[in-house]
DNA sequence: CAGATGACAAAATTTGAAATCTGTCAGTCA
DNA sequence: TGACTGACAGATTTCAAATTTTGTCATCTG
């Protein structure tokens, strides 16, 4: 079988995610992925040095895309008060839609980001970033009256928690959640826009 | 051997969870709690018709202890403000405290949550009306700029998801974890204390 | 010689037979 | 008589043996 393609680490990260949507976490093994790349698992191992490198790059490669995704938010046009309501619906829909159009595979990243609790932090650490800038701008325009920016961007980040966790994926599809997520975003607002 | 007591739900439901605690959520038997109380299990299943009814009864007992320390703070002194802060403080050092001072209890106490979803609604519904009360109080008397009560007070307890949901549990112990709880609380506070 | 292979040891997972548990109920005991 | 028992069937869990997987590396191949 001629090699359709050289094998490179995104590759791997493709069908790995794909093995993950069909097996689940927990079945999912290093052969399955060479099986369906046509490798030997030696070759996968040449690439990552653990199935757990593995993984956590494929995790990585999840969170990533939502962060990228924030980034134009933030990068956009409005007040920060609009920013800040828009990047956090943008969060909560990104979140909802992963949840619900493909619930096997968003099932599969929930078990793994509860496993690389590290990787999480980092993530959550470049969200909080972003919600930073936006606090910042607000802060710069008086449009918001805060302390520390980077203290106030995370407290909103935790304030909604329940919104964006996937712990709380269960919440996401109940009667009302839409109003809740308004009611939350409309009180933090309040209380930032003002000293 | 002589009964020492009478067998009651009461005195089950203690021994449960003794034996929750010692052998977790996954290994406590009902024939478990029967040895331990002296009796064959058939006497166990006159007094909870089946093993999840008694699982129910025994987490319903340990959320209720809770409810009931709160309840206090709501019929206690204090303005509006205060008595939130102070509610939400409670709530927070209340799972704190048990999940620091007996971490297998609040494990298996998790896990069995988890699992009673029906029962956890019923009990945050419970907390959210306590919450009521004191928004309402707020509004009565001037101090709190809000819509409906129920609806200001769901989305406070929603906010400070992170301090009271065991599915964060994990936090409760990180370096600044106190400075962020007040954090979050000011945030709301300033949001709920003007229109 | 750079990249790929597959045999191999150690670790982890699956399997299925044996043991235990759940829930019932006819019968015992005080 | 009403609380309690214990034998029982079916469901679930356990445990040890068998299989599979992980990770390495000497060897192969283009």
């Amino acid at each position: 079988m001629a090699p359709s393609a050289p094998l490179t680490a995104e590759r791997i990260l493709e069908v790995t995610e794909d093995v993950l949507r069909r097996h689940g976490p927990a079945k999912a093994t290093v052969v399955d992925v060479a099986r369906e790349l046509g490798v030997s698992h030696g070759s996968v191992y040449r690439h990552f040095r653990t199935k757990a490198a593995l993984r956590e790059a494929v995790t990585k490669r999840w969170l990533d895309r939502t962060t990228e995704r924030l980034a134009q938010v933030v990068d956009g046009p409005g007040d920060a008060s609009a920013k800040l309501r828009r990047w956090l619906s943008e969060l909560f829909a990104a979140k909802r839609r992963k949840a619900g159009d493909d619930p096997q595979l968003f099932a599969t990243y929930s078990v793994l980001t509860g496993e690389l609790s590290d990787l999480v932090d980092q993530h959550i650490d470049e969200l909080v970033g972003q919600l930073t800038v936006i606090v910042e701008e607000g802060a710069r325009t008086g449009e918001f009256a805060t302390g520390d920016p980077a203290v106030t961007a995370r407290a909103v980040f935790v304030a909604t928690a329940l919104f964006h966790d996937p712990r709380h994926a269960g919440m996401w599809s109940r009667e009302g959640i839409e109003e809740q997520f308004g009611e939350v975003c409309a009180l933090l607002l309040r209380g930032l826009r003002q000293g």
